[in-house]
DNA sequence: ACCTGAACACCGTTCAAGT
DNA sequence: ACCTGAACACCGTTCAAGT
């Protein structure tokens, strides 16, 4: 409930222009146009005040970026989990990858253009090839190349982005902050790690991942007779 | 060997900026202040000439961007390739993880700024506390986790600019006319898949691969006594 | 306290004009 | 044929001034 009249203090002008206002009208404009076309400048204009207004209730861009991507993830309602461990990993997953979908434009904030060329293709001729060498069918083979082409882009892209961000430098990495700040009762084991995670996460661990997804793809291996 | 006299026609003036030079320049650029430093005015004054004369070398900025992808592809040097298919599969996807991580603005300039906030924490817990109960280390349950958020992250990403792409439609996708003119004799089964490959990638398979990076990491299923 | 216009330092791109 | 300046339609952000 809002305070039906404004606080007492050095009396000044009544806001006309809230928080949740401009996060909601934000959303509006992603979802019209675009997440490219959110521009403070259009942001503005949506709502109807001057650009410059925007920074009395938002630090700058990148804050809205975060307010929003926030707001989303709370919004996302909490998976009953399956008892058994296996199990509970895949649905935990499927929620994660599931609310990503729901709204692209979250995964496109963190990309952007798109380009290859002809002549990296001999690396999935390879691996195509590969795969059929190994008794795949072409369906099967493409969906190995393609696992390991977005867990590849993954890696490098999520790590680059980090170590760029700490590069910057600007504000204290804000994740570790997270960490450091979680409720052991709520999250128990990621309280537990949260001094060990960022040198557990500095790790190279992309060859891990990469047998782990080759070899769940082949057809398993029957040794010749 | 360039032609040591500019070849005759309407006789104009010599010209003073070569699309190599301005290749160079904008390698230069990037490895020197970061790919988001390459806009257009920057990259002519880095050559000392007009903004509006790159444009006479260069269709736009996606195109130059187009261009530098494709001459670095180039400059990645085959790799001899084993002859035990899963090898090769390795091979080949190791060269095209070391390739991006070589040069990783490649891969940045797929992305953008990364912000995951606090309250999407309990699926990342979810997943830790999953592969723990499931006998892994600490260190192999985050193993575990990462994995899987590379894979979905380079999943909706390579999936959504896909789609903003076609959706933007201006012209005919690229990669369909790469994938077209292939080589039969130096790209065989690419160029055998070539016409299927987009209904093939149309095909939702997530599920496959997450299964296949939750089967391989998780500590062999022993069956209880 | 809240909102604003003017201003700053940028973008990518077009186009008529110069050599 | 090649290069240019002026111009257009934009960005994000600051800051002194208004109510």
């Amino acid at each position: 409930m809002p305070p039906p009249v404004p606080t007492r203090g050095p009396t000044g002008r009544p806001p006309r222009t809230s928080r949740t206002q401009i996060m909601d009208a934000a959303r509006r404009l992603i979802d019209r146009d675009g997440w490219q076309m959110l521009t403070v400048r259009r942001l503005a204009a949506e709502i109807g005040v001057a650009p410059t207004t925007l920074y009395h209730h938002v630090r700058d861009k990148e804050d809205l970026l975060r307010q929003l991507l926030n707001d989303y993830a709370d919004q996302i309602p909490r998976a009953r989990l399956p008892r058994d461990p296996h199990e509970r990993i895949i649905t935990a997953s499927t929620v994660m990858h599931d609310s990503l979908a729901a709204r692209p434009w979250i995964t496109e904030v963190l990309t952007a253009d798109d380009l290859v060329g002809t002549s990296s293709l001999w690396m999935v001729e390879a691996i195509v090839a590969g795969a059929i060498d190994s008794g795949c069918t072409p369906e099967q083979a493409v969906v190995l190349y393609r696992s390991v082409w977005y867990y590849t882009v993954g890696e490098i892209l999520v790590r680059a982005t980090a170590a760029h961000r700490r590069a910057e430098s600007s504000r204290p990495v804000y994740r570790d902050a997270v960490l450091l700040g979680l409720d052991k009762s709520e999250l128990p084991h990621l309280a537990a790690l949260a001094d060990r995670w960022p040198s557990l996460t500095a790790r190279d661990t992309y060859q891990h991942g990469l047998h782990a997804i080759v070899d769940g793809l082949l057809p398993s291996t029957v040794t010749p007779s």
